[in-house]
DNA sequence: GCCATGCGTATCATATAGCGATACTAAATG
DNA sequence: CATTTAGTATCGCTATATGATACGCATGGC
């Protein structure tokens, strides 16, 4: 572990936190031994780690397979996150208003790198389980949000973003032609929002709307999508659209509070 | 730190822990030095520990302030957390369904010790914040949902909970009396639901149904909370209560995964 | 305008606390 | 029953975390 040669780096932490890591979407409970697969350790140090971290009350263990999963302290962390995220608070009351107003389900999307990331969810219909939960960190690009805030951004970054940031696969119809991406970018800044198309889930129609911030640059977006099986672009727009501007553009995020890496 | 005296025991991860935990509602954003009276970390250690998740970016930090705040990572826990949760993805298409039919605020809590924890909420009505994300714990005692649970026990064990598990007043009307508090949980083993009634926030009557497991024991329960204004006990047992019940009751935890310490 | 205070940052000698090889035990696998 | 695999425990070594100290930069009181 020569991660960094840096005093102020204390690299026991960060190992610990490498082992929380190891739990994701795919790997919801692991062994010592995948534990020490998964993040490197040998099974010494992971078996101390893993220990401490189960004392600390952050890990709980099955004591019949004795595999370790994340624990509700995990949620406790949510919490604490919401409290203080100033936009939260803001969004809160007008995303439940107009969830119920459209009866079709609400997204709110913070950027984070080059990635989104959905801090709230209001599902109103029945999808598949991803879409209900929070926290799931996607590819901006491959996003209606993503797309949406890109699209405040000068052109400069907007070239550049979509040159660069990441695109991962999900589904047949997931776009992987940046020029296409560039296109629908470039359609978001002439008219203020973004339409996606099966690019997460095959038959899911999204649309999003930039929260813009005082210097004209958006690091969230509120989101909706719809089955489209119900749903064309044009009522997307015609229904759905007026009343999702409304919303974002009524939150305004707390001038001074930009989040910093 | 003589935190314990145990080889298998990394101190400075609990440190960084303790760091972590040093965030909460009323503590959302906070300088070195409170991080370091806040723990009863040196401002050595502080500076260190804050540093290395700074870097791991597990906080942000804000250039002009330089104070530390939750990331996005503890948003991506919760997303971690949910799908290690069996409960959880059997539960949300029939609270999102719920929810619907009620047109009222549904929860799902879980026992976690002397508390219960709100692992899902879709609120549908305007409420106070704390109301509408996830994570947040609170004592059992004082929740509909904490009362509906510890009824599935047997008594020998009722008794002990009532005597000794904590309580905290939150509202002028929260239940201070534990013999008051028996009362409520010795009804609801008799009719199989939990009324509770302005102990968190005022004009708040909140019901909630077990979700009973294959050894008669339950660890979660689903919660519905409404307005007193609006609504009584009658009108919430004859038209609430059914429906609640009959969600509950399809949620079965898959048998062998008891949430284990 | 200047000094005092408080806070964040950086440095460094020291010993403690984390390391990882190894050995032990228990439970699966064939 | 032999064999493997996974979890648990031990222990001497030294790399690593420690915390006292010093520095620089703001803020604000006088």
């Amino acid at each position: 572990m020569k991660t960094k040669q840096n005093t102020l780096y204390v690299g026991s932490l960060a190992k610990g936190l490498r082992l929380l890591r190891a739990f994701d979407e795919s790997h919801s409970e692991l062994s010592l031994s995948e534990l020490a697969a998964r993040t490197g350790l040998d099974k010494s140090a992971t078996q101390r780690l893993a220990n401490t971290l189960h004392i600390e009350g952050m890990l709980d263990k099955d004591p019949g397979t004795r595999r370790f999963r994340p624990s509700h302290a995990w949620l406790e962390m949510a919490y604490a996150y919401y409290w203080s995220d100033p936009l939260v608070g803001q969004a809160m009351p007008k995303l439940i208003q107009l969830s119920q107003e459209l009866a079709e389900t609400v997204n709110l999307a913070e950027l984070s790198g080059d990635h989104i990331i959905y801090v709230s969810r209001l599902p109103c219909k029945r999808t598949y389980f991803a879409a209900t939960v929070i926290g799931r960190r996607l590819p901006a690009l491959s996003t209606s949000a993503g797309r949406a805030i890109l699209a405040t951004y000068p052109e400069e970054e907007r070239r550049a973003a979509v040159d660069h940031w990441p695109i991962k696969v999900f589904t047949p119809s997931t776009t992987l032609d940046r020029e296409k991406i560039r296109a629908s970018v470039e359609d978001a800044v002439q008219h203020g929002y973004a339409i996606s198309n099966g690019q997460m889930i095959l038959n899911e129609l999204a649309i999003a709307a930039p929260i813009i911030g005082p210097d004209g640059r958006a690091f969230a977006a509120v989101q909706c999508s719809v089955s489209a099986h119900t749903w064309d672009r044009e009522r997307l727009v015609a229904e759905i659209l007026p009343k999702l501007q409304d919303t974002a553009n009524t939150i305004l995020p707390s001038s001074q509070t930009q989040r910093a890496l």
